[in-house]
DNA sequence: TTGTATGCGTTATCAA
DNA sequence: TTGATAACGCATACAA
């Protein structure tokens, strides 16, 4: 351990960039089942069964047992996964692919999977596709090399068609995708319940006394939208309120996650420059809602004074923002959960060569109010 | 943390969980070298160096490695990695443990990871220590059994000590830290300058015209407190500003990556009880400052009419939210760039069996104004 | 210019 | 109760 050198001979402190010389070390000592097999006076079998705890080892000596992992830890010994695959079959990996990791929608999936696959004793090998689509197969390819033993795909639109799959499905490979899924019934997948979602938001709002809603979709490309705005016309009709349909835009296609802000915005101050009366406005996701808030703020408008804004999602952000977003939140972290459950059980009705089912689950939003939506009757509504 | 999944027996339609039997496709088929060398008629030998265009390579004839590609290409041939790796030692595979994924400030620089990562065909293996050591420790084992040819550790606090990383120093396996660094010259890092970042940030209020600033410090195991403070310093020392202790205050020490928010908003609080004039207010992070505008905006304080705020980061939301964040940017996606290429200096080093440097960079900061920042000139400074 | 043989570290099947 | 031995898929030294 080499003392804290500064050797910054001119530069003013710890400004810019240090640099120093590495010794490799006496060259990695990989130690080996055969090392501790030599060292315990065993076989290499005898070691593989008992460090293994495999079904034999009930049949070996205790004491056998004793001195075989006392010589392994001594050693420092510690399994070689790669070599173990070529005989087990088992990576214990599994891929997971983001189709874009800027969403802020999938970090807490992300943690989700993670903590699973954690406790399962699997490892997470990722891959963000970056929204484009040979990005996409080329890591599904270095993922296929690398023998996961299940795949679990996180995106909110599909441009992903069955047959990229198709590997995957022909090896056995169980495949599960969160925000999204195939037609067919050859995947599974894990959704948000996006009707009752919007069912939520309206309801929340329609309870608050709001008659004059004004509604930006999402983009026809993103999954999500056409459930939404199915919860929503349904809660509508249920309670015969009439949407008017001079107060629903809707938002453009897109690839950036995050452009949902100034489409909410832009939106936004179009329908202000109309000169429509609105008293409340429902956004499609989170980022869409903030946009609008900004443009209402920017007309001088107050939120929730003036206009309640209801969001979707629940990101990091919404609690944070001023003022802070009623939104409906999808259980992110769970539907990681989820999702690793799914593949879990695939992979082991796969490894017990029996069939398995796949599901296609749908997890219930929650409704979470903050300060961005109020009552009407305290609001200007009708100037 | 994973709730069972409960197949809603009687749900209409398409609410709920879906499922459907899968048959097992005909035993996955892998096909390996010898597959091809049977195909196309030569030894597996030839068939690796063709396909691995190893040197030896531009000694076969043109003809055969048509035919053998041809082959490959046909079967599907797919090398398999961990066979590979029983030979040649090399995983292509790098272990990136995130303290905590939660944090913001991770997946850009996750994405800047997973980035260069691809264009050099590497994977990487996904560890989440949760803040725990114990999490920690036996993520770092999983990642030694898979022999990941080199580490990189996202954090912004160390709670790691240097012997945990013995195993790799061991192995000459090289490690990176991005956000903080170790003591010694064992391992390269790559973090934000956070003195010139301090200093930043300061210079362009004490511009503006405040003299009457408020300090939210960060916590003091956060390894980004002190030289931010340093740069404050620095600053206010280069132009005769002497900064008033009462309106310096310190987040508590706190694991939540975004605990600091809260505590931004109980310091503001605190602040405004006691009375104290100041016309901006200077937050360790992005979060603490937009605690901090919350607590103004409560107190009937507008920003940045009657004070501005900066904070430090630039996360996602700082755009995002109204106002939007006048902060200091650190180049989140560029540092996991940076990590990547020291990292893999280190691989290629230590495969030429040559000694490798390690190097601690430091990014420049960049100041990136928006609306919570403006004159003092036009706030009601001086009440 | 191409083929043969060997071994990487494990596990599984047999035999002892 | 334990030990030989073979095989997983690939890459290389050496032979041809």
């Amino acid at each position: 351990m080499s003392p804290p050198l500064q050797s910054e001979p001119t530069l003013p402190d710890d400004a810019g960039h240090r640099e120093a010389s590495v010794k490799r070390a006496s060259k990695g000592i990989t130690v080996t089942m055969r090392d501790v097999a030599k060292a315990s006076g065993f076989s290499p079998a005898t070691v593989s069964i008992v460090l293994n705890n495999a079904p034999l080892a009930q049949y070996i000596a205790p004491a056998t047992k004793k001195r075989i992992e006392e010589a392994a830890r001594k050693l420092g010994y510690r399994p070689n996964a790669m070599a173990r695959f070529l005989r087990s079959k088992r990576t214990h990996s599994v891929g997971v692919m983001l189709i874009d990791i800027t969403d802020p929608f999938c970090t807490p999936i992300l943690r989700g999977i993670e903590n699973s696959l954690y406790q399962a004793s699997y490892v997470p090998i990722l891959a963000d596709a970056h929204n484009q689509k040979n990005r996409f197969e080329r890591a599904l390819e270095m993922l296929l090399e690398r023998h996961v033993e299940a795949l679990i795909v996180v995106a909110n639109w599909s441009f992903v068609d069955i047959h990229l799959l198709a590997d995957f499905n022909k090896r056995n490979i169980p495949v599960t995708t969160i925000g999204w899924d195939l037609p067919g019934d050859t995947t599974s997948s894990v959704m948000v319940d996006n009707e009752a979602g919007g069912r939520l938001a309206l309801e929340h709002l329609y309870k608050l006394g709001h008659r004059k809603i004004a509604f930006i979709r999402g983009p026809k490309m993103l999954i999500d939208s056409v459930p939404r705005w199915k919860g929503i016309q349904k809660f509508a009709n249920s309670v015969n309120y009439e949407i008017d349909q001079n107060l629903v835009m809707q938002l453009p296609e897109s690839l950036d996650p995050n452009s949902g802000f100034d489409g909410g915005f832009r939106l936004t101050e179009e329908l202000l420059q109309k000169r429509k009366k609105f008293t409340a406005l429902m956004a499609f996701d989170d980022l869409t809602a903030l946009g609008a808030i900004r443009a209402l703020t920017k007309a001088g408008l107050k939120v929730p004074e003036h206009c309640s804004v209801a969001g979707f999602d629940d990101v990091a952000l919404s609690a944070m923002s001023a003022p802070s977003l009623t939104t409906v939140r999808q259980p992110l972290e769970t539907m990681g959960n989820l999702a690793v459950n799914a593949v879990l059980e695939g992979i082991n009705a796969s490894q017990e060569k029996r069939d398995w089912t796949i599901s296609h689950q749908k997890t219930s939003p929650e409704l979470v109010i903050r300060e961005s939506t109020r009552a009407v009757s305290l609001s200007s509504s009708d100037d």
